[in-house]
DNA sequence: CGGGTACCGCCTGTCCGTTT
DNA sequence: AAACGGACAGGCGGTACCCG
């Protein structure tokens, strides 16, 4: 899957009442469409905070780490980043009949920012969308496909603040989170460093076991993977950063062997880190 | 709910050869 | 020289199952 791409799907399924329009996670940086969107947007901010403005009303909205946000068609807008720390933001285009009250019904709209309890799940979603729409046949059952994916990502985003009826339980409820959350903070923080889910699971006070489960169920990933994830993100973005950088240099500022680096790039992305290296540069070229 | 054990698969590092 | 691939061994991760 490509982290940088932004595709647009074919117009064909205007039968179905709720389908992708358009999808993409990348690196983001400034973007104004005066006139906005013609379908609903919704951004998942992985890493590094932007600014998201409303031309017409002029209202501001932070936009952070672990948050997502939905914006109306048709509305001008700009949004851009404001840390230092690269804004990696998932994107995806909803149209369809159902799409505003859809929105509406999960609580996304009116516009305002939260932090959806599966953050990282539906971070994937929108990789397996991407991945569905570019793998497979763009027929009538490959945009059935695209539809029930997209709908599964709603689910998923739905704001869910209603009150826990078990006052312990939720306070269990928050200790775990608190645990989780801490270990995610020390993968970002320690991806490029060799690091061991056992010392993980150990520095949140949990058995390795137990810990692998509970992350699993929160982020529906496992930490060894959410790890790799991080890693190879970050090898993007230093090929972005620097045309000419070594694939050998990339794989020591990961804390990985060059061998290792490009079988397990290979194995996630589809092409050698030369072959995306030249990519890339080719994209920016045609920009 | 949380921890322990066992087992299997595969991740990871290493070495070396080949290709560009 | 840099990039990549093949093979292999050891260790770790993931998972199922069990127990308190």
């Amino acid at each position: 899957m490509l982290p940088f791409s932004l595709i647009e799907l074919p117009r064909d399924a205007e039968t179905l009442p709720l389908y992708p329009y358009s999808v993409g996670r990348h690196i983001q940086f400034h973007h104004v469409r005066p006139t906005g969107f013609p379908v609903h947007q919704i951004f998942l901010i992985r890493t590094g905070t932007g600014l998201f403005r409303d031309l017409e009303s002029g209202s501001e909205t932070i936009l952070e780490p672990g948050m997502a946000f939905a914006f109306p068609p048709d509305r001008g807008h700009e949004y851009y980043p404001t840390s230092h720390e690269p804004w990696h933001v998932g994107f995806i285009g909803i149209e369809g009949s159902q799409s505003q009250g859809m929105l509406e019904g999960i609580g996304l709209l009116p516009s305002l920012p939260y932090h959806p309890a599966r953050f990282e799940q539906c971070w994937e979603e929108i990789g397996k969308i991407w991945h569905t729409q570019t793998a497979s046949r763009q027929d009538e059952q490959g945009m059935e496909d695209l539809s029930i994916t997209l709908y599964r990502l709603l689910l998923m985003l739905r704001r869910s603040e209603s009150i826990h009826s078990s006052g312990s339980r939720l306070e269990l409820e928050s200790v775990r989170n608190e645990a989780l959350a801490k270990a995610v903070e020390l993968i970002n923080e320690h991806y490029t460093e060799p690091l061991l889910i056992s010392n993980l699971a150990a520095a949140v006070g949990y058995s390795v076991q137990h810990f692998q489960r509970l992350f699993v169920q929160e982020y529906a990933v496992t930490p060894h993977k959410y790890l790799q994830n991080l890693r190879l993100e970050r090898a993007i973005q230093l090929m972005t950063e620097n045309a000419d950088i070594l694939v050998q240099d990339i794989a020591i500022q990961l804390g990985m062997e060059t061998n290792y680096f490009i079988r397990i790039f290979r194995n996630t992305y589809g092409c050698t880190p030369g072959v995306m290296k030249l990519r890339l540069l080719e994209g920016e070229q045609k920009r």
